[in-house]
RNA sequence: UGUCCAAUGGUGUAACGGUAGCACUACAGUUUUUGGUACUGUCUGUCUUGGUUCGAAUCCAGGUUGGACAACCA
């Protein structure tokens, strides 16, 4: 149990607010979601599943110039891909009329007005943490005139940038955030959802808390950078007299050799450092999904993780655990060669079918009949003419066994001019047939392999980190984060799958055995397979 | 020279005044027709100095270190 939990399980015990939970996830529509996003997205929809509450999906769009709906709709798509669906979607936007009331209703009560100062000057004016602030020369006018004003800023009487309206709180409080702070400001903007009717919009500040409490949150989570909000928090729902949630603060989630910043993302986007959004080398949910992370992989490593209020980075490692973890049990084991050399097993003639396990840890995923033939492609690395003692694969005159075919004897290897292999020479042991007594007998190991003749060509796309750092932040000088990007994060290369994976499987993950975790991308066609690979096998 | 927050193995996270546990990583071993999986084992930890107490990771005080805060962003 995390320390929320507690806190939730205190209150619960207490009766406050009548003993319910209500909780949201809170996105700004300005960028796709990502990893650190399915972190508070399994925190909030989870606290409300355990404590059979609600948990409401509610859009923090109080700036139109930085949101677009291209963003509300991949962003709802994501939660639901995650699993999870919310009670109620909400806007901010829709509480724009009240918020404007609540305003005024400010005003009136003398605890807000309307400042003409340049942003310059009243960023001057809010002095330094160390210091306390000035008072803006217009912080006295009377109730009518701030009225006056605010009302015509709704109408759009003045210019962008003119004047805001601001809480009468105080410039001396060692908080900044507490220093009279903005709550309006004017932007002749087109907003995507209330459309040209708002000339004025409120802050993050004056919209958050606010948004909570209409909506009845009992429990309003988010992450550490906020807490320096929350006395704010409370002082509008003070002011207001009006429902009061508690904020709670959590640490965000980093991951070591992955950016996290919706700013820094887009500018691999946009820059086309990476395919788009979903690129499977993002840290997107977008592109975990392309990647072929399942979505139990991706909300266990958001349980894993844990919450706490300490910094965090966790390793990579741990979100490749996931991914094995739950791939292991539902991707279907199929066999392809990557990096293909041919293999003649020279005492075979004809053909036949042999059968293939579709998924040893599920038993119900039945068996496959696979071709067998004279002519193979067999892994280039599953080979080596000087072989140390930690190698235990095919050597001349070593035996290996072929999976579910039989156990073979290298004899000997065709080189090219510059000496590559160009093709490895064996005999099979026809005593040696999988499932036959003999085909128990200890070999150095089992390799997997396709029929040259039936095998199909697919697209492989092999990912490694984005970044080369472990914290790409972390540069020299005069250099940014575009710097440790890594040359060799994509490589795209052809290999020999089986000739039964068809588009038409219903299945999206597959194991390549031996090989790793892939899953089919959306840029397959009828002539070629594409595929991702989602993360290689521990070695 | 400000305020707030945090500090437990390499990385995370538990223990709420009474045996420092779990997961990941790394490294061994057993099983295995995947160098996968499963299972077993090994390594490494309470930031520091005082105090309270029979007893402190836990409570208190000081220090140190890290983070957040000075957008008309969220």
């Amino acid at each position: 149990m995390n320390f929320i939990e507690e806190i939730i399980e205190k209150d619960l015990a207490n009766g406050k607010n009548g003993s319910k939970v209500h909780t949201r996830f809170p996105p700004e529509p300005n960028g796709y979601l990502h990893i650190g996003h399915a972190k508070s997205i399994c925190l909030n929809f989870g606290i409300a599943k355990k404590y059979n509450g609600l948990c409401n999906l509610r859009f923090d769009d109080t700036n139109p110039v930085k949101e677009d709906v291209e963003y509300v709709d991949s962003i709802k798509e994501d939660i639901q891909w995650l699993g999870f669906q919310w009670a109620e979607e909400h806007y901010a936007s829709d509480y724009f009329d009240q918020l404007y009331e609540w305003a005024e209703q400010l005003i009136q009560e003398g605890l807000a007005y309307v400042d003409d100062q340049t942003q310059e000057e009243i960023s001057a004016g809010r002095g330094v943490p160390t210091k306390p602030g000035t008072e803006s020369p217009y912080r006295n006018r009377s109730i009518e005139e701030n009225l006056d004003l605010f009302r015509r800023m709704k109408a759009g009487e003045f210019p962008d940038g003119s004047r805001v309206l601001r809480a009468k709180i105080g410039m001396d409080s060692p908080n900044m955030h507490m220093r009279d702070p903005i709550m309006y400001r004017i932007l002749h903007a087109h907003h995507h959802r209330t459309g040209d009717k708002w000339n004025i919009y409120p802050m993050y500040d004056f919209a958050h808390g606010q948004s909570d409490s209409i909506e009845g949150i009992t429990h309003s989570i988010c992450t550490l950078e906020f807490e320096v909000h929350r006395p704010l928090y409370d002082w509008f729902c003070e002011a207001l007299k009006i429902h009061h949630p508690q904020q709670i603060e959590f640490a965000r989630l980093n991951l070591n050799y992955t950016i996290m910043s919706k700013r820094k993302l887009m500018k691999l986007v946009q820059d086309k450092h990476v395919m788009g959004w979903d690129d499977p080398r993002m840290p997107t949910i977008c592109g975990l999904r392309r990647r072929g992370y399942t979505p139990a992989s991706v909300r266990n490593f958001a349980e894993t993780v844990g919450i706490a209020k300490r910094d965090n980075i966790i390793d990579v490692s741990l979100l490749e655990f996931c991914a094995r973890e739950d791939l292991n049990k539902v991707a279907t084991r199929t066999m392809a060669v990557l990096d293909p050399v041919k293999l003649i097993i020279d005492n075979y003639e004809g053909e036949e079918m042999l059968n293939a396990v579709n998924n040893p840890e599920n038993p119900e995923a039945g068996t496959r009949p696979i071709p067998f033939t004279k002519e193979l492609w067999m892994e280039r690395a599953d080979f080596r003419e000087v072989a140390d003692k930690k190698f235990y694969r095919l050597t001349i005159g070593g035996e290996v066994r072929l999976k579910y075919a039989y156990i073979i004897k290298c004899t000997h290897i065709d080189k090219d001019a510059d000496g590559n292999i160009t093709a490895i020479h064996a005999t099979y042991d026809p005593e040696t047939k999988s499932g036959m007594p003999l085909s128990n007998r200890k070999v150095k190991a089992t390799i997997h392999w396709v029929s040259a003749q039936h095998a199909k060509k697919a697209e492989i796309r092999l990912f490694e980190r984005l970044f080369l750092k472990s914290d790409p932040d972390d540069c020299e000088e005069g250099q940014t984060f575009l710097d440790s990007l890594n040359p060799n994060s994509l490589t795209i290369q052809d290999g020999w799958i089986e000739e039964g994976l068809t588009l038409d499987n219903p299945e999206r993950h597959y194991q390549f055995e031996r090989i790793g975790y892939f899953c089919i991308d959306r840029d397959s066609t009828a002539d070629k397979i594409v595929f991702n690979k989602t993360v290689g096998l521990k070695q």
